[in-house]
DNA sequence: GGATAACATAGTATTTTAGTAGGAATTGAC
DNA sequence: GTCAATTCCTACTAAAATACTATGTTATCC
């Protein structure tokens, strides 16, 4: 249990898109400057988060990525889920087959699971980039 | 951000001895044929849980082990704290220091990761055995 | 046409995960 | 005192995940 680095990095740079504003777009080249991130890797987080549709891109020379949303619309469960594959599981997942030892699902233990689920997807729902950007502010 | 399969087993696990109570000690053994669980796996994270205080053993024959407090003072954080050892990292921990491109701790983003290892330690801290137990006999 | 970007795929070294293997030390029962 | 049951301890291992880098290709602006 642990927050992932991809899930960091990916706050990081989806903060300054969210710093800069929906207007224009801004490269990872740029980003990954000012936030001091490794550029090729924030290339391939920025793919998946498009994918979700969390940011959209603007291809050829001045162009870049912006957010999709408006920061108070994008969470932290919508990043972690983008960013980190592992997200979404909790133990005793009926998708997740591979483990040889599960108590057979459901079991006694499901509901537990779930409801950690459920607080989890709720908790880092409620953390949005707007509130991030504000303790950013508060903290500087 | 998943519940690691050792802290699944370990759950599993100590709820049986949660049910079995504190008098007489119950071997590995019996647990892992009554929860199918690997016993070699299960030996190894019964000794760390050993080490933190959480259970005590008994050497020999119609030896085994028993819990060392009441169910209700056993929590799913003291579990995960035993057994997962990236348990307890929040992204930007200034004791890891094998992140090659961290934004330097403390920054902006630090009072954040904070909060939430703080919200996170204290959400399970709040499940303990024995609220396990009753929703196991719930689902029965 | 050239510079600047996103897009795509593949490779890679290190670490973690989820176990197994084999044996040594300790205790209870007979 | 021996035997069986049990914890204790270390080491090994196959597979996956992690955190990247490398090498392009494609699209757009000037």
């Amino acid at each position: 249990m642990h927050i992932s680095t991809k899930t960091g990095y990916a706050v990081r740079a989806l903060a300054e898109l969210a710093a800069h504003g929906q207007d224009s777009p801004i490269s990872v080249a740029q980003i990954c400057e000012r936030q001091t991130l490794p550029p090729k890797y924030i290339e391939q987080l920025f793919r998946k988060l498009k994918k979700k549709g969390i940011i959209s891109s603007v291809h050829g020379a001045h162009g870049g990525y912006k957010l999709e949303r408006p920061n108070k619309d994008i969470s932290l469960k919508d990043i972690m889920a983008a960013v980190d594959e592992n997200f979404n599981y909790t133990y005793c997942d009926t998708e997740k087959e591979t483990l040889e030892y599960c108590c057979g699902d459901p079991c006694g233990f499901s509901i537990m699971w779930v409801e950690i689920k459920e607080h989890l997807d709720n908790y880092f729902s409620s953390i949005t980039l707007d509130t991030i950007l504000e303790k950013i502010e508060e903290n500087a």
